[in-house]
DNA sequence: GTTAGGG
DNA sequence: CCCTAAC
């Protein structure tokens, strides 16, 4: 029979996953709640963690064989799907199974140490460690082991431009002969089996524009159990559903068209098909493999070197770009960032650091903190520095037959991590529990120099959409596996792939908000009179918007990866979330409080003509949704806020419209643009309007 | 093809 | 946003 295992790596919360998606009406509310679920997305934690740690067991004998033997026995059951658990259970039970007593203790002790300590503990802390490790003498050994740790992996992670298509299988073969590793914008020094193999350390100004540069560590804390509160803040990909996300990329007609195909990928479905698919589809080949050679695994790594290439040219790329930035990165890698400063402990750091600490302390107050900054520091070169521990990684799902061989387990989930990694990933950047997406952005501006911010600032290694898995697994898209577990897929990972490529991807337009609000400022005179001037509005801010065609290509690139199987699994695209800008909503209420709200239609061609993303269902929609917001209070509206005087609007036109639908026809006109002039004042229109 | 509503 | 019934 065939064992199943599905390997979760994600974080707490990440129980929405394994929960069949949420009927509509469920899904409905989510208003209120869909945000909650927002952050599941599993980042790559430990994907390179897990690569290593694979290698290390394989090649150190006994520690790890025994781990792995600890899994097997945990596969016993002919078919065990573990869903996550508690956050702190994860990787312990679900792959690197260890003893839990040794777990708590390895917390206990780094709780007790002091925060420099903790801090390095944190580094250290990884599931890898626990497995191949003597935890307490990694935790004695804290500074000086930091200091020698040889296994590091450099990222910069300003300069990955692109997603870094690390060979897994490569970079491992490699770093078992103790050679340097760098595959594409990673580079990974892993000299000796140590039980760190992922570090990162990461150095870039905080400003690109300006002189003054926060240096900064973060360490992600990896550990599973460790009492530390910001653990809540690692790495979880803000899953949240585009609700911003595609705001900024509202696009006028024109360029709509020709990429609107693409533009759709975001959808959900798709994303949910494109999740499912893309990590069902690994697991998939090897499932065929399996069968093929009957529970011995093969390998399948025969596209692999026509990526290597890749690699190593973006390899070559990262480098030259890294060393542009090597001049700042002083902070040694070994040991020579202090985890004082990626502590955010009061000391302060090396005298490069010096500053750092103070910065961040003073960048609680956003606008005040930028000051401060550079009044201190401008002739200072100041760096954010940090070292990432490890990336989550996301869950991942194997399918072995029960015969097959722990060595065999452990190449298919190796290749699993592999696809995964050949497919190229793209980092991600969330503070605080939101991605960052505008990559134009300094680290200042985002508000990554900040104390706090270090413990919320997190990253996500996310797979690129690739075609990898469905030209291998074309014959059958969505086998066994899709029944295990579609739906869990279609959050967490599914979202940020499809939000983060496209994002990511796209250079995000600037302040589109601000851009807008001025806009339509200037729009309101209009009102009465102009319908045209009105929608000429709209197209021009809308275009404001518009993602660069490139961009949009790029990131729909994505989608054509399986459309065959969105056909065959029936999986019928969602249209991408597009959550109707302040203009947006203006435009409508002013089509509306002419036309009414039965004419729909109508209302479309007025005000949306050139917005062909907006139907006139959508527009409906809209305007059910807008009197209910204007009806509920401010606290409890979401998304980006509708002005009071528009939602004020709403409820008049609401109010006329529903009074007289009857003799909508013959009023119309008239009532549109008394409305208008008593826009503000429900009664006021109303009343003027009847009489 | 539009509307109107529930999901 | 989707889906449908009912124009």
């Amino acid at each position: 029979m065939v064992l199943k295992k599905r390997l979760e790596y994600g974080l707490h919360g990440f129980q929405v996953p394994t929960v069949p998606r949420a009927p509509r009406s469920a899904r409905r509310r989510g208003p209120n709640k869909k945000k909650i679920d927002d952050s599941q997305i599993c980042a790559f934690e430990l994907l390179a963690s897990l690569a290593g740690k694979l290698l290390q067991e394989s090649e150190s004998s006994s520690a790890s064989s025994n781990a792995s033997e600890g899994n097997n026995q945990t596969f016993g059951d002919n078919v065990i799907k573990q869903e996550k658990q508690a956050e702190d259970k994860l990787l312990k039970e679900e792959f690197f199974e260890q003893g839990s007593s040794e777990e708590s203790a390895f917390v206990s002790e780094i709780t007790s140490q002091d925060i420099d300590e903790k801090f390095v503990l944190k580094k250290f802390s990884n599931a890898v460690d626990k497995v191949n490790n003597d935890v307490k003498s990694v935790i004695c050994n804290t500074k000086p082991a930091f200091q020698n740790y040889p296994a590091k992996v450099e990222v910069g992670c300003p300069l990955i431009k692109e997603p870094c298509h690390a060979n897994v299988e490569n970079g491992i073969e490699r770093q078992q002969k103790g050679e340097k590793l760098e595959t594409g914008s990673l580079t990974k020094a892993n000299t000796c089996n140590s039980e760190h193999p992922m570090q990162l350390q990461i150095e870039f100004p905080t400003a690109v524009n300006s002189d003054n540069n926060v240096k900064l560590s973060l360490l992600r804390e990896t550990v599973p159990n460790a009492s530390f509160s910001r653990h809540r803040n690692d790495i979880k990909l803000v899953g949240s559903d585009d609700d911003e996300n595609f705001s900024r990329y509202n696009k006028s007609s024109t360029k709509v068209k020709a990429f609107r195909p693409p533009a759709r990928i975001g959808d959900r479905r798709i994303r949910k098909l494109l999740t499912s698919k893309y990590w069902k589809v690994a697991p998939k080949l090897r499932d065929c493999e399996v069968f093929r050679s009957d529970g011995g695994v093969k390998p399948l790594y025969n596209k692999r070197k026509s990526s290597y290439s890749r690699d190593r040219f973006q390899h070559d790329t990262f480098y030259k770009r890294r060393k542009l930035f090597h001049r700042s990165s002083v902070v040694s890698s070994d040991g020579g960032f202090s985890s004082e400063s990626v502590s955010n402990s009061p000391e302060k750091g090396q005298s490069g650091d010096m500053g750092f600490n103070e910065m961040f302390h003073g960048a609680a107050g956003v606008s005040s903190s930028v000051i401060s900054r550079q009044a201190s520091f401008n002739s200072k070169d100041s760096h954010v520095k940090f070292s990432i521990k490890s990336f989550k990684v996301p869950e991942l799902f194997i399918e072995v037959p029960e015969t097959a061989t722990v060595g065999s387990l452990k190449r298919t989930v190796m290749e699993t991590v592999t696809a995964i990694l050949e497919g190229g990933l793209r980092v991600g950047v969330v503070l605080q529990g939101k991605k960052i997406k505008d990559d134009n952005r300094t680290l200042q501006q985002t508000g990554i120099s900040s104390k706090d911010n270090l413990d919320n600032l997190g990253f996500t290694l996310e797979p690129n959409i690739m075609p990898v898995s469905p030209s291998i697994c074309a014959d059958d898209p969505l086998p066994s596996l899709s029944c295990e577990a579609p739906e869990p897929l279609t959050r967490s990972p599914g979202t940020p792939l499809i939000d983060s490529a496209i994002s990511d991807s796209l250079p995000e337009p600037p302040p589109p908000v601000t851009n807008i609000g001025t806009l339509v400022s200037s729009n309101p005179g209009s009102v009465s009179s102009h319908t045209d001037p009105l929608t000429d509005n709209i197209t021009p801010d809308s275009q404001a918007l518009v993602v660069v065609p490139a961009m949009s290509m790029e990131a729909l690139a994505v989608v054509p990866a399986n459309p065959k199987n969105r056909k065959a699994s029936e999986l019928v695209q969602r249209r991408t979330r597009r959550p109707f800008s302040v203009l947006e909503v203006e435009a409508l209420v002013q089509a509306v409080e002419e036309l009414g709200t039965g004419r729909w239609r109508d209302v479309k061609l007025r005000a949306f003509e050139n917005a062909d993303h907006r139907t006139y269902v959508d527009l409906k929609d809209k305007w059910k949704t807008l009197v209910h917001t204007a009806k509920i209070s401010p606290q409890q509206r979401r998304g980006e806020p509708v002005p009071q005087e528009l939602l004020d609007r709403v409820l008049a036109a609401h109010a006329y419209w529903s009074e007289h639908q009857a003799k909508q026809h013959s009023k119309q006109q008239t009532g549109a643009l008394k409305i208008t002039d008593a826009s503000a004042d429900r009664h006021g229109a109303e009343g003027s309007q009847s009489s």
